[in-house]
DNA sequence: TTGGAATGTCAACAAGGCTGACTTAAAATG
DNA sequence: CATTTTAAGTCAGCCTTGTTGACATTCCAA
């Protein structure tokens, strides 16, 4: 993993603060590279990275409750819901007001709305899947053992709960 | 990898749309994760996100230029400008006329600007020796493999540069 | 029937991106 | 030496996306 040699020998080499600082660094590098793509698209239309956020996530979750979506994406409902009525102007996204409790509006993507979620998701996928592919069907393994790990509590409940059943 | 079977049999099942798609979610929770604990220090302050990522890449690369900098960062001048500023206005940060080429700032940590940059670090390597710790050597080995796979080419260089004859 | 939850909306504000225009100083180049 | 280019800084204005706070509506449930 390096020329370096601690005290403790090879076991716990990936944890001096080094290592860490160059794990944070490859976060930071990386992310800006998960987002690039989607982004492009984004640029020429008149949304951002909030909404192809929430498009992913109803996409997702379909005919998940406002709430829902609050607690998944980590903002306030002013912020959500400026972005989820442009969605919904634009005819994006179809909010249906609930059977069982009135209060509650479930979200679903359009064909338009699915239609750029595609795009934005394929785009983003694209480099993931060159990204798995280059290093290989254990790291990948690797890669997600250790997000995993570095999620708060709840949002790991949160990933989990969106998996269920189909991960 | 999952109890899901794919017709390429289990060699590629982790590039199904449903895995990367996955994958990209466990990017975001973590992220999320990554920028939290910083994030709860900075807000007593007066400093945001962008200040911490000015502090941490100053340290990783003490002397770098202003232009070295915005490059790293991905922003502009102006924006990179406006955290700079007030980093030195607090005497977090020193600039200093280069000897070779007066045109260019070289930029240091000043004590104090040090100190915080090893609070927030510390803050941020807490969780993620701890995510590592959890999930092992060999999972934290393929995170950097893919992370690294997942950055622009031009990024990645940088990344390297960075670390150069560190390890 | 009343309290509280879910949703939506208005207003104001802040951080942190962006562009464009412009200055200064110094280096590089013809 | 004159000119052009480069590095840095600054001003003004704009956008996205986050935040609070206040308030209305609707409706479930005790």
């Amino acid at each position: 993993m390096s020329e370096g040699r601690s005290p403790q020998g090879e076991t716990l080499l990936f944890l001096t603060d080094e290592q860490l600082r160059q794990g944070a660094e490859a976060m930071f590098f990386a992310y800006r590279g998960f987002t690039a793509d989607p982004d492009r698209i984004l640029d020429g239309l008149s949304y951002g990275r909030a909404h192809h956020r929430a498009l992913h996530f109803i996409q997702t979750a379909p005919g998940t409750t406002v709430n829902n979506l609050l607690t998944i994406l980590g903002v306030t409902k002013q912020s959500l819901n400026r972005v989820l009525r442009t969605l919904i102007e634009d005819g994006l996204v179809q909010s249906q007001v609930g059977r069982t409790d009135k209060r509650e509006r479930h979200l679903y993507l359009t064909e338009a709305g699915e239609a750029l979620e595609r795009e934005l998701s394929d785009a983003q996928r694209t480099r993931m899947r060159a990204a798995f592919r280059d290093a290989g069907p254990e790291a990948v393994a690797g890669f997600r053992r250790v997000l995993e790990a570095m999620m708060d509590p709840e949002l790991r409940r949160q990933y989990h709960k969106l998996r269920g059943g189909r991960g």
